[in-house]
Parts: structure tokens; sequence; C-alpha cells
DNA sequence: GCAATGATTCGATAATTCTGGAATTATCGA
DNA sequence: TCGATAATTCCAGAATTATCGAATCATTGC
């Protein structure tokens, strides 16, 4: 992942509804939710969170797919990975050593 | 790491100037940068990237220790690896098979 | 076709964030 | 103490982002 496209990750994160938004649709797996459902649980105005779904659409960390009316959000877990990957190798040049206790084969310390 | 600190965290990373200073940090590894050799990669004015290292500070991502005229900055590893941690854990949850494929003991799967 | 429902776009306002010149603080060396 | 250097704070204007009502689009069922 290039930075370019880490930084519109990160924007899209960096706000607290999306932020929550992002946490609810990865809590509800790989179904996603409906725009409504995530609707609800947020309490926020259809437009608004359609702003923000757009947002997180751009950077490409939620995919959606039309089932009638209704259109079904879900995580894209795999973008979310680039992220992450993207974090720790930017994060961990130079001080590999103290970025990797998540690692599941060490044991997590302190 | 909190919801709250993980947000202001990104909320950090998630700008230009700022995601490059820190890269630029973690390339210097623990020595860290001057204020001013940072200044100088970034060519941006001094009261600019104050305001950036204000941000990076309060999310307590940059920790820095004064020598005389020059305050040396640094990254602080652990407080990125919370981040890390908690966008895995937040990202992974429901799904975790597919959130992992970085962990050196698995394949890279697809 | 029409009414109803789910979701989006439009557009305007509010709020926040970014930027950087000027003034200020801190420290050093002579 | 003075002058120079490193960095910060102050503050105001510019730019961006967030919010959301109203209008619109898409789809369904009748």
């Amino acid at each position: 992942m290039d930075t370019l496209t880490a930084l519109e990750a990160l924007k899209s994160l960096a706000q607290e509804s999306r932020l929550s938004a992002f946490r609810w649709l990865v809590q509800a797996g790989p179904e996603g939710l409906s725009v409504g459902e995530l609707r609800e649980r947020l309490d926020i105005p259809p437009a608004t969170l359609s702003a923000h779904l757009n947002q997180l659409r751009g950077a490409g960390l939620v995919l959606d797919q039309r089932a009638g009316r209704v259109i079904r959000v879900r995580a894209d877990y795999q973008r979310m990975n680039q992220l992450i990957q993207f974090l720790t190798e930017n994060c961990c040049a130079g001080a590999a050593a103290s970025c990797l206790p998540i690692a599941p084969n060490q044991e997590k310390k302190s």
C-alpha cells in the first residue's frame, strides 16, 4: 500500500462516527449491515451517514452490494489489513523488535 | 488502548506532513531527530512544524528531550504499537482468519 | 402508473483544522 | 549582558471537513 492510499484510509478512520461505523461493520462480520441498520446503531441522519460511507468507500475500507432497495455494507478486511501492514512496516523500520509483540507465535508480554 | 486515544492517534497520523514527520522519525531510529533536522526534511516553516509536533505529542506518538537549544524528537514505538494492536483487534473481531495474514507463522493465502 | 421505502446527492451553514508571520521563550557562547 | 540560534506560542486568515434538511434517485409491491 502506498503512502497516499494509507493516508486516505487513516483520514477515513480518524473520525468518531466513521471509526464507530467501521467497528460495527467489523463486528457484524462478513454479512455486514444494511445502511439502515448502521444508521440505527449510530443514530445519525441518513445524509450524514451517506457522506461518511462515501468517505469509507473512497478509501476502499468498505464494500457494498445492493439487494433490492437495501444496500448492504461490509468491512473490507483485506484493505484494513494492508493499512495495518503499512503502519507496521513504517513503524518498525529500524526498531523491529519493539514493534512485533502482537505476532501469535510470541508471548504477549506485559 | 481505548477508542478515544486511538482516535487521537489516527487523527495525528491522518495528515500528510505529520505522517511524513513520523516516518522520518521512525526511520531515524531511537536517536530521533532534532526539530531543525525534521524541519529541513519536511521543508515547512517552524511554526507549522511546531503545531504538527504538538499534535503528535498530544497523541503520545512522539517524545522529546531537550539538549541545550536543541529539542530532539523521537517516535514512541510503544504507543504506535498500541495503535496497531487496537486496529488489529477492532479489525479482526469476528473475522480473525482473514485479518492475520501478516503473522510470520501463517501462509499468506490468496 | 403510483405510493412507499431505502438510500443518495445537493447545497448551504457550522465547525474544525491547517498554515505561517510576528512576537516570545530558552539556551548558549563570548 | 548581549547577540545569535533553536524552538515555541499567539493569533488570524485560508482551507477543509462535518452536518443535515430538502430534493432526488432506485426499487418494490400493488
